[in-house]
DNA sequence: GCTCATATCGTAACGATTACTATTTAAGGG
DNA sequence: CCCTTAAATAGTAATCGTTACGATATGAGC
């Protein structure tokens, strides 16, 4: 089943129309995948298959979409929301890998926490829907370059 | 050494003074060690003991704290960054489970991601510093509450 | 085609955060 | 001690992401 047709089943599922807009912000993350992309962003790139599309109609549509866990809204701490497709299959294994000195955001696509979950169930009997993983560091090809103590060296 | 030495010894270390407001917003935090206060509960708490103390100066400090590793920057979602005083010993176990169900937010201190850290640094040449890790889900005592489908619900 | 709930549009309002200016404070040297 | 000077604070205005709102448009079912 193509992406799109699955999409458009989950709306009808909860009584949501597929309205052309939602269909054209959906169609932005489809292509756009491998991105983490801003409302701002999102914004931007559906003007392009529809430019007469409102700012508010991509939050809300992407809070709906983040509702039915079609798309996952995040946080990075740089004051903007993002929103991540994810594949049902995946819905466990959505791990970030973000360097302090490039700023890189890598996707680790892989299920590294199911003996976890198993574990809190067991000790805490909280049962896991979901998770979020985020590693901040530094990669090899960038240790190079300065450290990060000073705001300072920032600010110039 | 007692915490406010400690960490007085690391504003020095970075040369930034120790003031009385900075003192005092330190303080609200290890007296609430067990909280993620966010800016505003800081700013009620330190009115206790500082009354005169202004909001931009948690805000300027509190950021201070994260660059200096003296407190973690979080957010869960609810739209206000939230912080939480680090202890060095425990600077790599940090979970949350929080529950979709009560909203509880229960923090794990306990280090199970050493081995994934490794793995990372001989995988992708990836050095890390830090991490995040938040699961969501239910606990069993809550489970019983209804479903979280439809937003219709809450906004009732 | 008509009806009515749903969705969109554009913008105003909101709330958290940051930026700015004047004032205060603390540390070091005479 | 007092003076100087950089750093910190206070109070508030400005900014910016997000949400709320009223009016208009759309679309599925009859």
């Amino acid at each position: 089943m193509n992406p799109i047709e699955n999409i458009s089943q989950q709306f009808a599922a909860h009584k949501y129309k597929l309205t052309r807009q939602r269909e054209a912000i959906v169609q932005v993350l489809l292509d756009n995948e491998k991105e983490h992309l801003s409302v701002e962003e999102v914004y931007m790139l559906v003007k392009n298959s529809y430019p007469h599309l409102g700012l508010a109609t991509v939050y809300r549509t992407l809070e709906l979409l983040s509702e039915l866990h079609i798309v996952e809204k995040m946080n990075f701490g740089d004051g903007v929301a993002r929103y991540d497709l994810r594949d049902d299959t995946h819905a466990h294994m959505h791990h970030h890998m973000i360097c302090h000195v490039c700023g890189r955001l890598e996707e680790i696509k892989d299920d590294w926490l199911l003996d976890l979950e198993k574990r809190l169930e067991r000790e805490y009997g909280f049962t896991v829907t979901d998770h979020r993983l985020d590693f901040k560091g530094t990669y090899g090809t960038c240790k190079h370059t300065g450290c990060k103590r000073d705001k300072e060296k920032k600010a110039v």
